[in-house]
DNA sequence: ACGCGCTTTGCAAGCGCTTGCGTTAATTGT
DNA sequence: ACAATTAACGCAAGCGCTTGCAAAGCGCGT
């Protein structure tokens, strides 16, 4: 049961130290002797107590990952994959969910991970200065996901660019009313707002890019959820006039943009074009074209890159672009499905004129 | 940066077994010593490393949460559950992931929880008798989820009944040639494949109660996912006598049903009905009727189960009846539908004597 | 006044490991 | 063959807490 370090060091007839600098490949041991503890700690079932280790060397060999939800998919992908590389960097890593702003505040608040972690990998949430001050002044390394910021680690995607090629992939395909359909930073909600107002900021820049007007009516924030995307479709639906497409800045929301014009009796991609975000794990079963971006290799990329950090190395900064994966929610609008189809060509001219 | 117990027994003029009494609210100190206690501390920033506590108490504060993949919906929301209870229990959580059989040997086969957590929660994998004894022998509180075992807390769902309960709605409805699609325990799977095997138990017990005979042919089983079910739903749609509906054991294979249903031309329900289980999340967007189990009161329930185990009290063990949601997924067969609507009533005479 | 029991506090010995430094043994150069 | 390196190993002092036990302070009855 209680087997320590003496019991080894007993049976491999040395000290302690020894022992110690045996097990975990410091020099200064000849392999003979290192042979035999070795064995000595097998035959015994010996691990060395983390506890004591900790307590002794100061370092944890554990890492905190923090999310603000945790039953979405794109984090359930993400923390899978960035636990498998930590894990396989030899750390071991401790849950945090912040789901409402009163646990974020407790979370950096406080000094909560000072001694259970040597670093941290927040995912999606945008912290301020000052909660990353507080993390690095505890001495956590921390790298970032979904988020950017000054000297930090950090893996992003593009998104201003993602959002620009997909709303110009909607212009290709001839749509000239095109709705914004984006994740509101609400209250109660901890994303620092960053990623959906930059997918935003790319929607905008791909109409004035052909010279289109911007509608504020045509941008919908709601909730990042199936009935947020649903309740922004339906605002959209009793517009004046009704945009032929929508470009949606998450896949869940698009998932109830998808539901809410079903009901409505209009087909998509005939009546009207849906473009999401995530390439999430369902896109198939509703055949959404979607905004592809690597999700397993982000969450890879953070682990690798806090690992670095950890290991003295400087911290990386990597940005994904994303791609677009063609399915079935989008195509040309009616109005020209008649005629010919718009080749998805650089947005020549002819349109740019448009009253 | 490095405040301990000293800085703050010097700051409150007490020593620092006093520190460490009063903080823990531990008896023997008196009140205004306490409050002089906390106060110094509040004021110097303390908390007490996490690594000398468990040293000397030889308790870690820390449960291991275990589950074979944490892209699904049903672990995220589960490990959210069950992470809030154990964090206001005052625990830490540490993730493990169980992805491959090679995974899984390395973590039960050492000790590797030994000094890292005073319990764990495992989800959806059906230990060993060996796997559960070299938990317990480590001192590990053991709690299962989505499993059972003799004389360990556990909440799991009472699958056969559900199962029943399915296949009857189907019944209810006038289908005689129903299909059960299930979860192959494949290799590479971790499941101890025991929650699906029960779901068909329940299948095959509501088809003989009603004395319809047994089709392995109507017996699919696959991977448990999208492609997984669609596969499994491709393989019916080519027997001599396709069925009119399907129990589908899991929502992600249902969707991968209705897909291939769609493609082939299939109206459902007015061809086919489908009938899942969990109630994912999406259920709602592709309408989907299914079989919901109180997910997140699972995970809470887990959580408290092994928290009252820590605290000395007996292992607790729940199951949880599961309750058919109504969508659009489900009606009476073609057959049926131009003359009267069979009534949702106990499987009446007349059809028992089907050949 | 004095002794007794109770509460409050401090002392010091761990908990199980790591690591700087000193010691011994083995190796090399001349 | 002997001094000087160098390699291998052991000693013991922590790391920052907890806790059993003894000491001190206190109120009370007699």
């Amino acid at each position: 049961m209680t087997v320590s370090v003496e019991s080894v060091a007993e049976m491999a007839g040395v000290s302690v130290s020894t022992v110690s600098r045996a097990l975990r490949s410091v020099p200064g041991v000849s392999a003979a002797t290192r042979k035999r503890v070795q064995e000595a700690a097998d035959e015994l079932g010996y691990s060395a107590s983390p506890a004591a280790s900790r307590l002794a060397t100061g370092r944890t060999m554990t890492v905190g990952i923090v999310v603000p939800i945790l039953a979405k998919w794109f984090f359930g992908k993400v923390i899978g994959e960035a636990t498998h590389t930590l894990r396989e960097g030899g750390f071991d890593v401790l849950l945090f969910e912040l789901a409402t702003p009163g646990q974020r505040e407790r979370f950096f608040g406080g000094a909560h991970l000072h001694g259970r972690t040597d670093g941290v990998i927040i995912m999606a949430l945008q912290p301020t200065k000052d909660e990353l001050e507080s993390l690095t002044s505890q001495g956590q390394a921390v790298a970032l996901l979904g988020a950017e910021a000054q000297g930090i680690g950090s893996v992003s995607v593009d998104n201003v660019g993602a959002g620009r090629a997909a709303v110009r992939h909607l212009l290709n395909l001839g749509h000239e009313r095109i709705a914004f359909i984006g994740i509101r930073d609400e209250e109660g909600s901890n994303l620092g707002g960053v990623p959906p107002l930059q997918r935003l900021v790319g929607y905008r820049e791909a109409l004035s890019e052909v010279g289109l007007p911007r509608d504020s009516k045509l941008e919908q924030l709601d909730e990042n959820s199936v009935a947020g995307g649903a309740a922004a479709m339906s605002r959209l639906l009793v517009a004046e006039q009704v945009p032929t497409a929508a470009f949606v800045a998450s896949d869940e929301m698009a998932f109830g943009v998808l539901k809410v014009l079903r009901k409505a009796g209009l087909d998509v991609p005939r009546d009207f074009s849906v473009l999401g975000f995530d390439n999430h794990e369902l896109c198939d079963v509703v055949d959404l074209t979607t905004m592809d971006h690597e999700v397993a290799e982000q969450g890879q990329d953070a682990a690798r890159i806090l690992l670095d950090i950890l290991n003295g190395r400087p911290p990386a900064t990597l940005v994904f672009p994303a791609r677009l994966v063609v399915r079935e929610t989008t195509a040309p609008p009616r109005a020209l499905r008649s005629t010919a189809r718009i080749p998805d060509s650089p947005h020549s001219a002819g349109r740019s004129g448009t009253p």
